[in-house]
DNA sequence: CTACGTTCTGCAAACGATTGACAGGAATGT
DNA sequence: ACATTCCTGTCAATCGTTTGCAGAACGTAG
């Protein structure tokens, strides 16, 4: 911290006026005239002065420091979220204080986060319990859980529609012509897994489908490798899908490099998320589009809101998402 | 913030204590009696009560609060240092609030950081004008350079020796066999690319070689698969040399998608980073290993033996860095 | 020149903690 | 029994702001 901070106190006795009319001159909207603001400018200018948020934060109650809580940046899709979260909220005077956590610890990190006396909290990849969320509600911090979704909890959720998104996965591998399907799963118990492979099983059913394989891969390149290979050594299918581009990309390597297969020739992949990777061209990889613009916008619209009125309500915002159809199917060699 | 927050009175109240007793037993050292902490404590958790950061650290003086500056995720060695340098600061007790910036608006972002009273400054991805390296020193807040290197300032500097790193690389090549080789920079004039550069450069010399085509890619992907196609339409080389991992990538899907070459067997291509991409078996890029780990560790020292001391002075930490082989380069082939 | 409505300005009380100074009581020694 | 020491706990000042209140200053109209 500042050894030898400069205090409006300070500038107040260069500039010859009171400390309240230093105040003033920062605080948008207060009445000064416009000779006290100037001189208080200059004495501000010379001295290098610099409010204190933190004091600022004390008296007004609102700090402008947006809680994120985060449990794994290994899938590149969230990187990309805190890029854009907190660009979005600079542009409007608040700042992220970052908080990494172990899936599981969300709740303590929690109350660490509230003793900075947040204005909001988003948490992306995590859930949290209801009794924080109650606790939360009712200090007036708005919570937006990004990417998940917990039904009947204090806090907000900003997901894509991920049933549809499998859904139509699972509508273009069928008119691909393919009935021999695998899928493979992330984190069994995420919104986000549950959702897409209900979507994805619906429409299958709908075709009077099923999966005919499945593995788990826990949202990791790692779990992913070892899934593939579950999955390959029993039976070839001939497409799968996987919970998400992350994982995609590990299977892919898979499917090539070890058992020598060809996509899409051989066997269909599609992915989710729409990562920067999945257009490069090695893995070029047939998805479903996150719409993380539109989310982070959501996000950004639920917090102000909520922090304007101090009053938080339970919101649920869905985006749309869109199908990017790209190589790693069979649509491609028509 | 909190509506309705709760505070050390409110205990000291409950507890039938002074408000000083409540906030003694919260201050790890002072001097309280077990049965009026055991009283406090029993109130504390009554009542929820969660003691407020920013008071503290308004009569304090230490916030607590790293600030972070980066200017963008695109390249993944970066998540990876927020994720590890969060998760390390967090477990000392600290919490990093995060501030992308544009490159070339970091003074400016500077000066909102020092608003926020942060205790130490981290800039990745980014330099500083050597007069706000001096306002910060003067302010008793020490500044880290990670991965980036400016002499004559006062901020430290974390990195990797990137000389010796671009040195290992070029003898690598020329072993192998190579003499006609490309190099694909990234921003001129990062001190990364510099150094990488210049130790590459020296090592071919030693060896009465000099690099036959240069392209700059600006450490973007994008920028990358344009300087590989401008280095290829002129002439094939035989090895190329790309300034990061990131570009190596876009680099070799040039090659191999747009050109049908193999790797390495018709080109040898050695990036610089050893993000997790390189592990990957679509590229299993020859590589340099950044000692992320380490080079955290020596950010959070320096940080933390400052802090302590509120007293500044420039340091610079070089960690050597080490070559990582993969199947990228000839010797594979072996 | 007075009166009155606007701006401005300064005073002082918060905000929620930490911490040095001090006082009361228990514990100890003689 | 009395003095001395050692703990504990309370009081009150302080950190750097914001902001309600009330008075000062100013301009304008009558």
């Amino acid at each position: 911290m500042t050894k030898s901070s400069v205090t409006s106190t300070d500038v107040a006795k260069l500039a010859n006026v009171s400390q309240s009319a230093v105040s003033r001159t920062f605080t948008p909207g207060a009445s000064v005239s416009g000779k006290t603001r100037e001189r208080v400018l200059a004495a501000a200018k010379e001295l290098g002065y610099r409010p204190n948020v933190l004091a600022r934060s004390l008296i007004s109650g609102r700090s402008r420091i947006i809680g994120l809580v985060i449990a794994y940046l290994e899938n590149h899709f969230y990187p990309i979220v805190i890029e854009k979260l907190s660009r979005s909220l600079q542009a409007r005077g608040y700042h992220v204080l970052l908080f990494m956590t172990e899936p599981g610890q969300q709740d303590e990190v929690i109350q660490e986060i509230l003793q900075y006396q947040v204005d909001g909290v988003v948490l992306a990849s995590v859930t949290l319990s209801s009794h924080i969320a109650q606790e939360c509600a009712g200090l007036g911090v708005p919570v937006v859980l990004f990417n998940r979704y917990v039904p009947d909890t204090q806090a907000s959720s900003v997901v894509s529609d991920n049933v549809s998104g499998g859904r139509m996965l699972a509508e273009l591998l069928i008119k691909e012509g393919h009935n021999n399907i695998a899928f493979i799963a992330g984190q069994e118990n995420s919104s986000t897994n549950v959702e897409r492979e209900q979507g994805f099983n619906e429409a299958l059913a709908a075709a009077g489908l099923q999966v005919s394989q499945r593995a788990v891969g826990y949202y990791t390149f790692e779990g992913a490798t070892i899934a593939a290979r579950e999955i390959l050594d029993q039976a070839v299918p001939d497409a799968i899908f996987v919970a998400n581009d992350h994982m995609a990309f590990a299977v892919m390597d898979v499917i090539r490099g070890e058992y020598g297969l060809r996509i899409p020739e051989d066997i269909s992949v599609v992915g989710y998320d729409d990562v920067p990777e999945a257009g490069w061209p090695s893995y070029n990889l047939t998805t479903v589009e996150q719409p993380v613009e539109k989310m982070i916008a959501d996000t950004v619209e639920i917090l102000l809101e909520q922090m304007e009125h101090k009053q938080v309500s339970p919101t649920r915002r869905v985006t749309e998402a869109g199908l990017m159809l790209r190589g790693s199917t069979k649509s491609s060699l028509a």
